[in-house]
DNA sequence: GGTTAGTTGATATG
DNA sequence: CATATCAACTAACC
């Protein structure tokens, strides 16, 4: 046991990646100072309880799979592994520090409470166990805490607030892969262990899903390697850079408008501040472009946005406690959120987006805009607390504060406030899709019906419907509510839970104000003066 | 207190 | 394709 090295660990949960990570480099710098003395674990926690109540769908399994697969190669190009640990980490941690006799643990910070508190939880183990921890912020290009602490420990409510202060900061260089470590600093000493050590290998698929059948067509593949190529292979088009503006793409092209590299950002397969350096690179060779909010840089500084309102309240994902989400008096219906979550609402355009959304796992921003906007304010009057849920199940690129900032801005509860501005579910898609294309893939039942019906197949006769082979409550189903008289009474709702919020805010200003003039402790300090 | 601006609505009209 | 109207929101700033 003596001779045992020293283990320095670096915990990958989001960031899977190798470059610009500088929780890893930090792990290769201390094995790279002695390394007769340490060795490298890069590890992944797999948690089995986690599996059976976390909310993740089989195509978001499948991209972690993949980029744990892929982070285990890029790990092996510099001569070490990824050990895949199964266990939870606040039970798990305790035993690998002993087992390897762990002096070092780096990770990457996040902000979402679950992680927070089990972080904590693991600072505290390693204190217990004198093991130094170093953390770097490194999901996001700022730092949330940065930003908050910038902005006098509030979060911005608005984008152009967020923008003036984040311009003042620099954003340092990514960083690049870390250099070939020196062999020996794979363990050797770990004994009880088999000499693969296959007990730590990346899973495979059927370890995190049960039902194959679940899985779509693999459009999307997961990983850092997949992530930078896809990353190069747009920055290439100039062009579709300079110009890109997000209202102007479409939401029902049938491949994406988009660069689709979020589900690479969300698991960090794609460093963020890569994409923001890469990105101004390209821009600055052409002064002549588009700029934020609708640009592609625009773009990511939406995800800085969310993720700094995001690290204030950990509240975010709800609508009661949550300091920034009005509160609207959202009703339940499990017929009508069934309908809208299967694509089964008889609105062809939001029922083939929510069928792309199950089967691929993606759907374009404005897509995701439109049917917000029917489950909650526009139609079906549903908490987007519901909407997030299967959101958050079926989407690759699901991420907590994203996700929540999302929907509170389209169910207008929080920074958006126009709530008279509702997406027709059958004009929205009109614009970009006259035929319908986007439609007949997705509900092929109505692959029959003309381009001037197809968004609104109620409108055919039974005789064409029985021509065009698909009847109405037999073959598609009827539209479960009529969207030209309900979005007008939810337009009321809206005005009412508006004018009782108001009221809220008023009384607790009054209250506050009151409180002040009753007990004036600062102000008779400037009174002094 | 008043004004202005806010990533991405729909519709009618010229 | 551009603009006004619909009925009228909020946060930020002066």
């Amino acid at each position: 046991m003596s001779t045992q090295k020293r283990t320095v660990i670096h915990w990958f949960r989001k960031g899977l990646r190798v470059h610009d990570n500088p929780a890893l480099i930090k792990a290769c710098d201390t094995v790279r100072s002695n390394p007769t003395v340490y060795c490298l674990r890069p590890i992944f926690i797999l948690d089995p309880d986690l599996l059976k109540w976390l909310k993740v769908g089989a195509n978001r399994w499948r991209f972690l799979q993949e980029s744990l697969q892929q982070l285990h190669e890029n790990l092996t190009k510099i001569n070490s592994r990824l050990y895949v640990v199964r266990g939870n980490p606040t039970t798990v941690f305790p035993k690998i520090f002993e087992n390897w006799n762990v002096v070092q643990l780096t990770f990457e910070t996040d902000i979402e409470p679950y992680s927070v508190k089990r972080d904590n939880d693991v600072e505290v183990k390693a204190f217990e166990h004198g093991v130094m921890v170093y953390q770097f912020a490194s999901h996001t290009i700022y730092n949330p805490q940065l930003v908050l602490q910038k902005n006098g420990d509030k979060a911005p409510v608005t984008y152009q607030k967020f923008m003036s202060i984040v311009e003042k900061i620099k954003v340092s260089a990514a960083l690049d892969v870390p250099e070939k470590l020196p062999k020996a600093t794979i363990p050797s000493n770990d004994s009880e262990e088999n000499q693969n050590n296959k007990c730590y290998d990346v899973p495979a698929l059927n370890e995190l899903i049960s039902d194959k059948s679940l899985l779509g067509p693999r459009k999307f593949p997961g990983g850092e390697t997949e992530g930078l190529n896809r990353l190069k292979r747009y920055l290439k088009d100039t062009e579709y850079i300079c110009t890109f503006e997000k209202p102007n793409t479409s939401p029902n092209s049938l491949e994406p408008s988009t660069t689709v590299l979020s589900p690479y950002l969300k698991f960090g397969c794609l460093s963020s501040r890569l994409f923001f350096h890469k990105l101004n690179e390209v821009l600055k060779k052409n002064p002549k472009h588009s700029k934020p909010p609708t640009s592609l840089l625009g773009q990511l500084m939406w995800r800085e946005f969310y993720y700094t309102a995001a690290a204030s309240d950990p509240n975010f994902d709800k609508m009661i406690g949550n300091k920034f989400s009005y509160q609207i008096p959202w009703q339940e219906n499990k017929t009508y959120l069934e309908a809208w979550s299967h694509g089964k609402t008889g609105y062809p355009f939001i029922d083939a987006i929510m069928r792309q959304l199950r089967q691929e796992g993606w759907i374009h921003h404005l897509a995701r805009h439109a049917v917000a906007c029917f489950l909650t304010r526009g139609d079906l009057w549903i908490s987007w607390e519901e909407g997030q849920k299967v959101f958050e199940e079926l989407l690759l690129d699901a991420d907590w504060a994203l996700n929540a900032g999302n929907w509170m801005w389209l169910s207008a509860s929080a920074f958006f406030y126009k709530y008279f501005r509702v997406y027709s579910p059958v004009a929205f898609g009109k614009k970009t899709d006259p035929e319908g294309k986007y439609i007949k893939k997705y509900c092929p039942e109505l692959k029959n019906y003309p381009a001037g019906i197809i968004y609104e197949p109620w409108k055919a006769s039974l005789n064409s419907q029985k021509e065009y082979g698909c009847v109405l409550g037999k073959d598609y189903p009827n539209r479960i509510v009529i969207h030209e008289t309900i979005h007008k009474e939810n337009l009321s709702k809206m005005a009412e839970a508006y004018k009782l919020n108001k009221q809220l805010k008023d009384n607790v200003n009054d209250t506050s104000k009151k409180r002040k003039i009753e007990n004036p402790k600062s102000s008779s300090k400037k009174m002094k003066k």
